[in-house]
RNA sequence: GGCGACGUCGCCAAGUGGUAAGGCAGAGGUCUGCAAAACCUUUAUCAUGGGUUCGAAUCCCAUCGUCGCCUCCA
């Protein structure tokens, strides 16, 4: 079975069908750096982190690029109120970023084009869309014409007719159609700039993500991903110049994430209505983010609350139960429960794939982990050992990673506490079997508040850490 | 005003023609000195109104509601 893949451009699922065998080319746009990311942008880079590592575990070869904006109006705007150099500015956000990421569990890129580092590629093409009469020149700025495409509006599903009518536009006089939008911006004082045929200036927005794939990955790929709020007017651009320019369809599959909604409104670095990325991991792990967001469709809009994020915590901590160890001094279980986990495991692995296959089904995904889980513990409860039990957590661990949650409890026998706690609960098995429970009840609630919870069994006493 | 998405149990949600996955919360139970964990049992007819069909949450129309885009935005 191939992996469906949900297609904006033409609102259905289709096959995975990749330009080259076995290879996949994917592009995704990556933010523009005036500011500290938000969990939006976690959210987006966490599902296409996702597609992208369900695409390797199917056995592609993926190249993976992600782009980062480092020249625009809100960089030099935010770089002059502050009186630093925007480039320099850019930079700092970048490398924020990037650790954001890394703390946050995505795979680094295969490579991280950005717009400053494409301005030959850029102006070759726009030099290229004025030849083939796609675009003029006005005033050291640069338009894309877009009457002259005949497709302009096929992936935002709209007309320029319909768009005319009650958007509003500013009335540039020197456009020849209201819609024409910029690729080259003439440079204003004290504004970075670079030469250009049509004096100094400056990229526009959308040019820079088709000058980079056309850079870096080629003409045609195979999955370019996003925000939805990206669908127009950027990506709608991006194929127009890219299309007018190369002939050729730009990109397969175009992917949208949805949006993340705060306080039922999209989370928005304009609007300020936000929750940084370093705030979100001061209190919470990276699993927790990822684990709601893979349990709501991403391409739905993801209500962001408290409610939400403590049931994800849940829901991570039942996952991680399965991979508890056995229960003290067990003789192992019998062949037939055995033999129900051995099946659990193949159709946990099946539910899986069959989930993951169908347009990157993550909560469909995690049920499959669920259904895993329980069948484990069950097990485990009816006495089966360490290694009996060990494939199939192997395949919990497997699977999650493949979904990119980390599942990583604090375990017993990695800290130097370790003797110490395993001094008190042996002392506390001691007065358990006097009946001193009012002492034995101490250590544990004194322990628990510590972090480290005791779980008794009449085989004895086992203990973790807590969450 | 235009375009698009969505409305499934208290909450998060899967499911796109054949009588509703999973998680959280709740209730009851097993185990336990108590507790915790785990396990077992249990909880919906799918916004509303029409229509198509042998049969619809799933297709069509209308209504209501929510959100996004149309200006920078993941």
């Amino acid at each position: 079975m191939a992996v469906k893949i949900y297609n904006t451009l033409t609102r259905k699922k289709e096959d995975l069908q990749t330009l080259e065998p076995g290879k996949i080319k994917i592009y995704v746009c990556g933010p523009t750096v005036y500011s500290k990311a938000h969990v939006g942008h976690a959210m987006s880079a966490m599902v296409f982190d996702i597609l992208r590592r369900y695409l390797e575990y199917r056995g592609y070869d993926v190249r993976y690029l992600m782009n980062f904006t480092d020249v625009d109006d809100k960089i030099i705007q935010r770089a002059n109120e502050r009186g630093v150099d925007p480039f320099e500015l850019a930079e700092g956000y970048i490398r924020d970023y990037e650790q954001n990421l890394a703390d946050l569990n995505i795979k680094p890129a295969s490579f991280n084009p950005r717009a400053t580092q494409e301005i030959g590629q850029i102006i070759e093409m726009i030099e290229g869309l004025i030849e083939k009469g796609y675009a003029y020149p006005v005033d050291g700025d640069v338009y894309f014409r877009v009457e002259k495409d005949d497709d302009y509006g096929r992936l935002s599903g709209r007309k320029l007719d319909d768009m005319q009518a009650g958007a509003r536009i500013d009335v540039d006089t020197r456009k020849e159609h209201p819609m024409d939008f910029a690729l080259w911006k003439a440079a204003r004082p004290g504004e970075p700039e670079w030469e250009s045929p049509w004096g100094k200036g400056r990229p526009g927005w959308h040019i820079e993500c088709s000058a980079m794939n056309l850079h870096h990955i080629g003409e045609q790929i195979d999955i370019h991903g996003g925000g939805n709020d990206l669908i127009f007017p950027h990506h709608e651009n991006e194929i127009a110049q890219t299309e007018s320019l190369t002939g050729k369809p730009f990109a397969t599959y175009w992917v949208h994430n949805g949006m993340l909604q705060l306080g039922g409104e999209k989370m928005s670095k304009s609007t300020g209505n936000l929750i940084t990325i370093e705030d979100f991991l001061a209190d919470y792990s990276a699993d927790v983010l990822r684990f709601t967001v893979l349990n709501s469709g991403y391409r739905s809009p993801l209500t962001f609350t408290k409610e939400v994020l403590a049931q994800s915590q849940k829901g991570l901590e039942r996952l991680a139960s399965g991979l508890r160890p056995a229960l003290p001094g067990v003789k192992g279980a019998s062949l037939e429960v055995l033999d129900t986990l051995a099946k659990a495991v193949e159709t946990a692995q099946e539910n899986f794939v069959n989930a993951m296959d169908d347009d990157f089904n993550g909560s469909g995904a995690l049920a499959s982990l669920f259904d895993l889980v329980r069948v484990i513990n069950q097990t485990r409860s009816s006495g089966a050992t360490d290694e009996e039990l060990s494939a199939a957590q192997d395949k919990v661990r497997e699977l999650s990673g493949v979904l990119g949650l980390m599942l990583v409890t604090e375990e017993a026998g990695t800290s130097k506490a370790d003797a110490f706690i395993d001094m008190l609960v042996s002392l506390r098995s001691s007065l358990r079997q006097d009946k001193q429970w009012a002492y034995s009840d101490r250590i544990r609630d004194e322990l628990l508040a510590l972090g480290v919870i005791l779980e008794d069994s009449k085989d004895g006493t086992t203990w973790r850490w807590g969450s």
